[in-house]
DNA sequence: TCTAACTTTAAAGCTCACTTTAAGGTCAAG
DNA sequence: CTTGACCTTAAAGTGAGCTTTAAAGTTAGA
């Protein structure tokens, strides 16, 4: 497979695919004789994996260091561990958001039940300083 | 309160907290007589926020659009329509954590339905090529 | 055979999100 | 009244993650 389908094929660029080669993120690939690069089809399911994990907050680098070159040369536990860690990293984030939408939301509650009798910079600065708490846990 | 304090208090750099300035990201800062930058303690809110929404995935660019100049500034009607937006706004960061998530969950699941007697190398080609395919859709 | 659409390279350029640098001004403690 | 820890600025530098440019070679189709 040429550069050119491998793009179509992944919707990435030809020169993010030479990047990715370039930095040694992805290594299997070949040349023709005519000096074109020729790719295997797993090529494919290593770039979306690369895009994945990218989506799922990797730096190149940090995938560098768990895909190796070859796909069946993984280094399992490594990379279950790392998973684990970025999905703990996201949950973490998930609770913080929730609380904080929970807490705006009692508030607006709050809000709509008192007609015009309370300061709004007051209403404004409990509101915020409560987020602020919940952000600094 | 000057501009080491709020670091100090936000675990942000100082000139992590002038270049929030300098971009028009944070707009609630006086001056002293002397020129020293005097934040409200509303500006440790306001910081917390910026941190968490860039934690979820927004640049500094949408978090300017989303967040308002001045916090004490909001008027009844415009804080409830402020809250509400924040609500969704929240709801939106929820949206792309959980997304992230499930991706990173996927893979989990598929590396644990492992079967016992599939060797790594296999099992590497397995997952990834499933990922392949979730991927392309 | 021509030509349009590929492919190659190295190097430069770009955006984002900052940090560092340099050269100075302010302030509280001793 | 000096010392050192703060504060100021504009401008340059950094690193990640690319894209663009320029100048060339290759190939598939009419």
């Amino acid at each position: 497979m040429k550069i050119g389908e491998l793009a179509k094929r992944t919707g990435l660029s030809a020169s993010k695919i030479r990047f990715y080669e370039d930095i040694g993120l992805l290594k299997m690939v070949e040349r023709k004789a005519n000096g074109y690069r020729s790719y295997p089809k797993e090529a494919e399911v290593a770039l979306n994996l690369i895009v994945s994990g990218q989506q799922a907050g990797f730096s190149l680098d940090e995938l560098k260091a768990l895909l190796p070159a070859d796909l069946s040369g993984w280094q399992h536990a490594q990379l279950i561990d790392a998973l684990k860690q970025k999905v703990m990293d996201i949950e973490q984030l998930q609770a913080k958001l929730a609380e904080n939408k929970q807490r705006l939301t009692e508030i607006l509650t709050e809000i709509d039940a008192k007609p015009d009798d309370m300061d709004c910079a007051d209403n404004a600065k409990r509101v915020l300083t409560q987020m602020g708490l919940k952000n600094n846990k």
